[in-house]
DNA sequence: ATACAACCTCCAGTTACTGTAGGAGCAAGC
DNA sequence: GCTTGCTCCTACAGTAACTGGAGGTTGTAT
C-alpha cells in the first residue's frame, strides 16, 4: 500500500543529498515553491521537487551562484518567455558551461 | 628601466580579476605566501604570485572549496611528499573533475 | 502510554568573501 | 615644496549561502 504518493522533508533530503535547513532555505528564497502541508503543518514533496532540487544542487556545485539558477529555473516555469528571451539568456549559460568545461579540462591536464 | 619585477596588490588584482581584500584574505588564510613588504609596509608580488593566485580562482569559479584547493597546493608546494600521497589525493581530485565536467555536459545538452 | 525520531520555527554561527572607515604613502602637476 | 588624488594599510562590519542548535510539537513503533 504504501506507495510513495509524496516525500517528507527528510526523504527529498535522503535522496538529494541536501541538509533539511538548506530545503527550508531554498523554499524562502523562491528556488523551491512553498511546499504543501499536511493537516499538522509538515511540508509534502513530489518528484518533480526532487528533480528541480537536484538541478539546484548541481548547478551549485559546479560553482553558479544561486541567482543564475533562479533565473534558469524561471526560463523553465514560465513557458510565456519569448522564445528570443530563452535563447539569449540560454546562450549566456552555455558559453559559460563551455568555459568550465574547457578550464576543468586544463586543472585536469596539469593534474595528470 | 621600468622592468616589471614586481607587482603591487592592485596590479595582481587587476592581473588575476580579483577584489584587493580577497588577496589579503588568502594571504591570511595561507593560500598565498605572507608577501614581501616594501619599507614603507606595501605587499610586493612576483609572477608566480600571480600564477598561484590565477589557480586559486579558477579552481573556485569551478566550485572548489578552499580546503580542497588548499591541499592540491600544498602537494603541488611540498616536493618532501611521498609519491603515494601525491598519487591519492591527486586521483581523488581528477575523479571529481570528471564528474563534474559530466554533470556540465549534461547540464548542457539540457541547455541546448 | 510512552519513547523517540522527525518535524516545526526561529535564531546564532560559519565560510568565503566584499565594502567601508580612518589614516598613511607615493607620483604628478603646479 | 606643496597639494591633489589615487593606492595602499589595518580593522571591522555586512552579505551570500548555508549549517547547526534550542525549544517545542507530531507521528509511529513498541
Amino acid at each position: 500500500m504504501a506507495e510513495a504518493a509524496h516525500l517528507a522533508i527528510g526523504d527529498l533530503a535522503r535522496l538529494t543529498g541536501t541538509n533539511v535547513n538548506t530545503i527550508r532555505f531554498y523554499e524562502e528564497g523562491g528556488l523551491l515553491p512553498q511546499a504543501e502541508r499536511t493537516a499538522s503543518g509538515r511540508r509534502i514533496y513530489r518528484d518533480a521537487d526532487a528533480k528541480r532540487l537536484a538541478f539546484i544542487r548541481q548547478s551549485r556545485n559546479l560553482g553558479f551562484a544561486l541567482d543564475p539558477v533562479r533565473e534558469l529555473l524561471t526560463l523553465a516555469d514560465d513557458a510565456n518567455q519569448s522564445c528570443e528571451a530563452v535563447d539569449r539568456i540560454a546562450r549566456v549559460h552555455l558559453a559559460e558551461i563551455d568555459r568550465k568545461i574547457a578550464d576543468l579540462s586544463a586543472l585536469r591536464a596539469e593534474l595528470d
